[in-house]
RNA sequence: GGCGAGGUGGCGGAGCGGCCGAUCGCAGCCGCCUUGAAAGCGGCCGUGGGGAAACUCACCGGGGGUUCAAAUCCCUCCCUCGCCGCCA
């Protein structure tokens, strides 16, 4: 969620980033309302609670002096006094149950309202849907496979050469888009987790391996239920739900604690599988590992203060591209159109690799600065002297499995079906330089 | 899954239904003392909401209930620990 003190000094500004997503501007003013209908409701609460307490405190004593109370005069007297006062505290009690169920209803609504808010865009964003991105930079040169003299295979045909990928035994176990990492495959992806890891160790992150089912606080917390709820795993037996990136388990992982202001930046590198439903996305990318189920990813998560977010973001990008740069392909940067940022994100910055055989770049990570909003939603703060505060909270793909090694198979795929293996993930293959088709 | 114990402020650990947002110890912060440090002494020391402020409200694992009044009683769920069973 965003800072509450917006709303009330400065609504405009929530309601031009919501133009600019193309999300509702009405519910601002239907939040305002029931902001402003919160508090008076609140306050009638407090002020009614307190007259009960200031009540209730005398009856105490009242009833002691009842009890010492030794002439009847006197006995009667104090009778009559604590009878009246119980039968004023006892209206009072019902008064105050009244205004606490009516406090909770309408605390209730605006809360849900603020939920359907998304993080304030960054204005340098680009506006507009998913076409809109601003080109950032094109790196390295998309191989001409026709000079070369043959034809390039897709990611599928090369696994099944090499008996690295088994998309149809996948779809035989589990179902359309599942798949079997086998052999070589197997392997290339154990050394991609390795190098990703030497990388984000080098880097400062502590790797971390995360829990992939989380409770709803968490899934709520990182922005997930909203307008990507249909896309998550809920398991309806134990409300739980499937994450679909550890993004959410390294959130969540600080979730209502003070951090230091001295001891951010945190960085982790989470591995864990993610899962996704896919819902929506009927007939795209129905061949291959492009858009699965399930796939095993490298995240990077940040934990820092607000002023340094936005520094930290290009370095996240920078690190993305380090990554891809040591795997020798060629990609794209590109910095995402508002229409297209997730609720969390202020701004982001995907980069797309090339693929031979789409004849197009397809993306591999996303980083995006979510600056307070998930640390608000999750209760994360920063002491920083006396005062507490929000941080802010980034995380980055460094690298997400099958893409990555769709990009690896097709960018460095030879004529005969073998594929170059790029240097940096050499030495976690055992000095190996080719992948070719087992005996 | 069964039985037992327990969940209180950063940690440890008290808490008769009203005087408890909560005793005390440790840690932390400020000051005194000291050439400096330690020890000792004095003070401060949870989070959030509302309010210009005074002040006020909420929070003692979550939710519900009893009561004029709940950290304290009741119900329920969750979690932790121990033992038993089962099992990667």
């Amino acid at each position: 969620m965003i800072d509450p003190n917006i709303l009330r000094t400065d609504p405009d500004r929530i309601r031009e980033s919501q133009r600019r997503r193309g999300e509702s501007v009405e519910v601002v003013d239907l939040l305002i309302e029931a902001d402003l209908a919160k508090r008076a409701a609140m306050q009638e609460f407090d002020e009614l609670r307190n007259q009960q307490k200031v009540l209730g405190k005398q009856i105490g004593p009242l009833q002691g002096a009842l009890k010492k109370a030794t002439d009847e005069a006197a006995k009667a007297q104090a009778q009559a006094e604590v009878d009246a006062l119980m039968a004023q505290a006892s209206t009072l009690a019902d008064d105050v149950k009244a205004a606490d169920a009516k406090a909770n209803e309408i605390s209730e609504k605006a809360d849900q309202l603020w939920l359907q808010i998304s993080n304030l865009v960054n204005l340098d964003s680009p506006v507009g849907g998913e076409e809109d991105f601003t080109l950032i930079e094109e790196v390295g040169t998309p191989r001409d496979f026709a000079a070369e003299g043959f034809a390039a295979r897709d990611h599928i045909e090369i696994g099944e050469i090499l008996d690295a990928i088994d998309t149809v035994r996948g779809a035989k176990v589990s179902g359309s888009r599942f798949f079997y990492l086998k052999g070589i495959g197997a392997q290339l992806e154990i050394a991609l987790l390795n190098l990703a890891m030497q990388q984000a160790s080098a880097n400062g992150f502590i790797p971390m391996i995360t829990p992939a089912i989380v409770l709803p606080s968490a899934m709520e917390g990182t922005g997930f239920l909203g307008q990507a709820a249909e896309n998550v795993y809920r398991l309806e037996e134990d409300d739980m739900y499937l994450v679909g990136t550890s993004e959410v388990p390294l959130a969540a992982y600080h979730s209502d604690e003070i951090i230091d202001v001295n001891q951010l930046p945190i960085r982790y590198a989470g591995w864990s599988s993610c899962f996704r439903r896919e819902a929506g996305s009927y007939g795209k990318d129905t061949k291959g590992i492009i858009r699965v189920h399930q796939f095993d990813k490298v995240e990077m998560f940040v934990f820092t203060t607000p002023d340094e977010a936005e520094a930290e973001h290009k370095r996240l990008l920078q690190w993305e591209r380090d990554f891809v740069d040591a795997l020798e392909l060629p990609y794209r940067v590109i910095d995402v159109a508002t229409g297209d940022l997730g609720s969390s994100a202020a701004r982001k910055f995907d980069i797309e690799a090339w693929i031979p055989t789409q004849g197009t770049y397809r993306e591999i990570t996303s980083t995006s600065n979510t600056t307070e909003f998930q640390a608000r939603r999750l209760k994360i703060r920063m002491r920083d002297g006396d005062k507490t505060q929000p941080l802010a909270t980034l995380n980055g793909t460094l690298c997400a499995m099958p893409r990555i090694i769709v990009a690896i198979l097709e960018n460095h795929q030879q004529a005969d079906g073998s594929v170059r293996i790029p240097k940096a993930l050499q030495p976690f293959l055992g000095g190996k330089t080719v992948f070719t088709a087992p005996a």
